[in-house]
DNA sequence: TATGCTGCGTTCAATTAGTGAACGATGATA
DNA sequence: TATCATCGTTCACTAATTGAACGCAGCATA
C-alpha cells in the first residue's frame, strides 16, 4: 500500500516543507487524507520520519515531520532509482514516438 | 478503473500483437486476468478495439484484438500526452537530482 | 471567563478496485 | 473417443482507498 512512489513523494514533500499538515500533503499528492495518514505513519514507524510536536505561528497545532538521517538516505536512494526509471521510460517513449511518426507518415 | 495509463499500454500491446490472449496481456502489463478482461471489454465497448473471431495456428481459440481507426487515433493522442508527461517528469527529476547533489556535497 | 471558530491528527464504515480459481467451450492430439 | 491445453468469462473474495465524523488544542471575540 505504501509503494516506493509514495514513499519517495512524501519524503520529498516533507523535506522541502516539514511544517505541513496531513491534509495539505494529501492534496499535494492527490490522495485521500486517510491514505496520507496511513503512509506517514508507516514512514514514522520505520524510522524514516520523526513527528515533532510544535506550535505554529498561525494558531495551529500539529507536528513537524522531519526526515531522520535514515529517511534522508532513503530518499537519496529512491531518487536515484526514480531517475533511472524515468530515464528508461523516456528513452522508450522516444522510440515509441519515432514509431508513431512512421505510422502517421504512412 | 481503466486509466489512461492502461488504455495506452493495452492499445500499444494490441497494436504490436493483435494475436494475444488476455492472459498474455495481463502478464505483460503486470495485472490480473480479471482486470485485463475488464479493460479490454471497455475498449471494445467504446469502439477503440474490435475483437475478431479467428482460429490460430497453434491449437487455440481466441480473438484477434484489432485497433479500430478510432483506437489508432486514440493511441496517437495518448502517446503524445504520455511523451509530454514523461518529459516533464524527466525535467523535474533532473532538477531534483541536482538538488540532491548539492545536499550530498554539504 | 465562556463561547465559537479553525485546523490538527485519528478512526473506521462504506465504497471501489483488483484478484485468480473455476467453469464451459473449442481445437489439436493420441 | 478421450485427453489435454488454452481460450474468454464470471464472481466471491480480498485489498486498497475514501472522506465524514470525532475529540483536541489554540486563538479571537464577547
Amino acid at each position: 500500500m505504501l509503494t516506493d512512489e509514495y514513499r519517495y513523494k512524501i519524503l520529498k514533500e516533507l523535506q522541502q516543507d516539514p511544517n505541513i499538515s496531513q491534509r495539505q500533503l494529501a492534496k499535494r499528492l492527490g490522495i485521500s487524507l486517510g491514505k496520507a495518514n496511513f503512509c506517514l505513519k508507516a514512514l514514522i514507524e520505520k524510522g524514516s520520519v520523526k513527528a515533532e510536536n510544535f506550535k505554529n505561528s498561525t494558531n495551529k497545532v500539529g507536528y513537524l515531520y522531519l526526515l531522520t538521517p535514515k529517511g534522508i538516505e532513503e530518499k537519496v536512494i529512491l531518487t536515484q532509482c526514480f531517475l533511472q526509471r524515468k530515464l528508461k521510460e523516456h528513452e522508450e517513449l522516444e522510440k515509441e514516438i519515432e514509431q508513431l511518426r512512421q505510422e502517421v507518415k504512412s
